[in-house]
DNA sequence: TTGTATGCGTTATCAA
DNA sequence: TTGATAACGCATACAA
């Protein structure tokens, strides 16, 4: 491993002036910073990150985490997120899993950005104690060195819901996420006031959690409620949307957008290629992304952060037709 | 920041100590050491991975650098990767862009596994040159310091021009990846070959980039041959396959699986949630990840290391009917 | 069993 | 304009 040191003794300099001519000071001649930055290539030098942490203790890294890598959801997101940050000449690693969380309070990275329903608000609110800069995208936490991007939730649920009942739906059927997801309280919340408010309307929770295979375990409850009549049912993501679609293409004969219609969340890639087109609360996952790098930025630049929410809208689909 | 040398004064001891004591040496009393330990705890001591770096020059840490985050695809393959790592106490880390190569020089990480086309081979042979262990997914490279886990491009593609000539086709189209893609190159040549084998076909080769926008852009140059009859196209990969299905439906009246045959690659999630099903080949994108993984490990211990093939398999379609 | 001292590669302070 | 030197936090050879 060559050094500043090698290239000291190769340059006849010393150590302090290598440090400065490679990191551009003008406290040292054209010439002589020429001459060490050839030197330098010539030799190969590449800084050593760790040593110049130590000291500085900036990694000019953000850390994304995730709860996995399992695509279709994040790839927009990462590229908001590495796009606006690379402009900053920040550098944007991800990680997953609870291992990789100690990376945080060893101080890996400058700031992360969190999408990772492993870590706990306590453990998050640990590390915002410790004076890390936190954004987060899954949850609600009222800390000086946090910051959220959230979803409008809300709004989406209640489109969906409202889109649903627009068409004559009377009998909602929800099928949830996992407990402890913010956004999937935050939408069940929205789905039973949207429902409540029309006299007529009435609704059925399910269990889910945000997977195929919970969409999928939902089917049979659907099906029989579908035999009273048509049913709306809105799963709080499409994932579970795609899995109930699965469920009643392959084990029942009813039709989707007629005896059942089915609304998602997110718009993932998939749900323009489901046959009826799922009809979903789309957003721009890139923007979030962006939005959510702009706030670690600021942040990190001690620069003031205002609220952010990205904004959502239905996406119609041949997936809920009109009820009759 | 609490330092070992604070846990060192709050129990009276020397720095050594408690270095020995974190790291569970034996020299160290069992009083003493847990006494230490405890008050690690209650000072909320985290170790500096700077620190420990730049002393020890083992980051624990394994870097995954992708052409891209867009999904699909690579979900399955992280995940292998990261669970064995993680068997090893390794953890992974995901990186994308040209931005983020420096990190391997700058030995941000213990080994590299790059299935990544914005490497130049050159590139790679420095890093390994300079003692970097890497694993290349996306091609092949001689060097004592990298080993490759390739999938078996050949028996794939041979696989998918077979299967479309044994259902009577032999007018067949191929739509290529982009010219610098170790896998693309492989898999047409073995295309080539396929149908040199058989007297009655032919071959048009199209151009191609992998993504969906080429597949789709292919489509009026593959409408037009299936004038002339059915026309058996084998698309490189499943993306392009989609694209060139979704040119097909909206621009055409062809019927795919009827007057035109399309076969993918890779068995992306979408393949089987396309109308006809997508006839592709599939292998294990889970294993591919263990098997780099481990080639990985063994190179950073310095085990001899064999090399490793990722064997595939057709998956009929109907987007593949019989000739007439 | 514990303490002292040194060095990892940088940056930064001060003096020359 | 440059050089000597002291940190940064940790691991470890050696001394006690």
């Amino acid at each position: 491993m060559v050094s500043i040191k090698d290239i000291a003794s190769a340059a006849g300099v010393s150590i302090s002036t290598v440090s400065y001519a490679l990191n551009g000071s003008d406290r040292i001649t054209k010439e002589t910073a020429d001459r060490i930055q050839s030197i330098a290539n010539e030799l190969g030098y590449v800084p050593n990150r760790a040593a110049r942490l130590l000291k500085k203790r900036e990694t000019m890294l953000v850390g994304v985490f995730l709860t996995d890598f399992s695509g279709h959801f994040y790839g927009d997101l990462l590229f908001g997120l590495k796009e606006e940050l690379n402009r900053r000449d920040y550098d944007l690693i991800v990680c997953s899993g609870r291992r990789s969380h100690r990376m945080i309070p060893e101080r890996a990275f400058d700031g992360a950005i969190i999408l990772d329903a492993t870590f706990a608000d306590e453990e998050l609110i640990g590390y915002a104690d410790r004076g890390h800069k936190l954004v987060v995208l899954d949850r609600e936490l009222d800390h000086p060195n946090v910051n959220q991007v959230l979803l409008d939730n809300k709004a989406g649920a209640t489109l969906a819901v409202e889109y649903l009942l627009g068409q004559g739906l009377s009998r909602i059927c929800a099928v949830g996420g996992p407990e402890s997801a913010f956004d999937a309280q935050q939408r069940m919340r929205a789905v039973r006031q949207a429902v409540e408010r029309v006299p007529e309307a009435s609704l059925e929770e399910l269990p889910g959690a945000f997977d195929k295979a919970s969409g999928y375990a939902a089917g049979p409850r659907i099906a029989e409620a579908a035999g009273e009549g048509p049913a709306g049912v809105f799963c709080l993501n499409d994932e579970m949307a795609i899995g109930l679609c699965d469920y009643l293409r392959t084990q029942t004969a009813l039709q989707i957008g007629k005896d059942v219609h089915v609304v998602g969340y997110d718009n993932i890639e998939l749900a323009q290629y489901m046959q009826p087109r799922l009809a979903t609360i789309d957003y721009s996952k890139r923007k979030w992304g962006a939005l959510a790098a702009e706030q670690l930025l600021k942040m990190l630049e001690g620069r003031p952060v205002e609220q952010e929410r990205i904004y959502v809208r239905l996406v119609e689909g041949e997936s809920v037709g009109k009820a009759y």
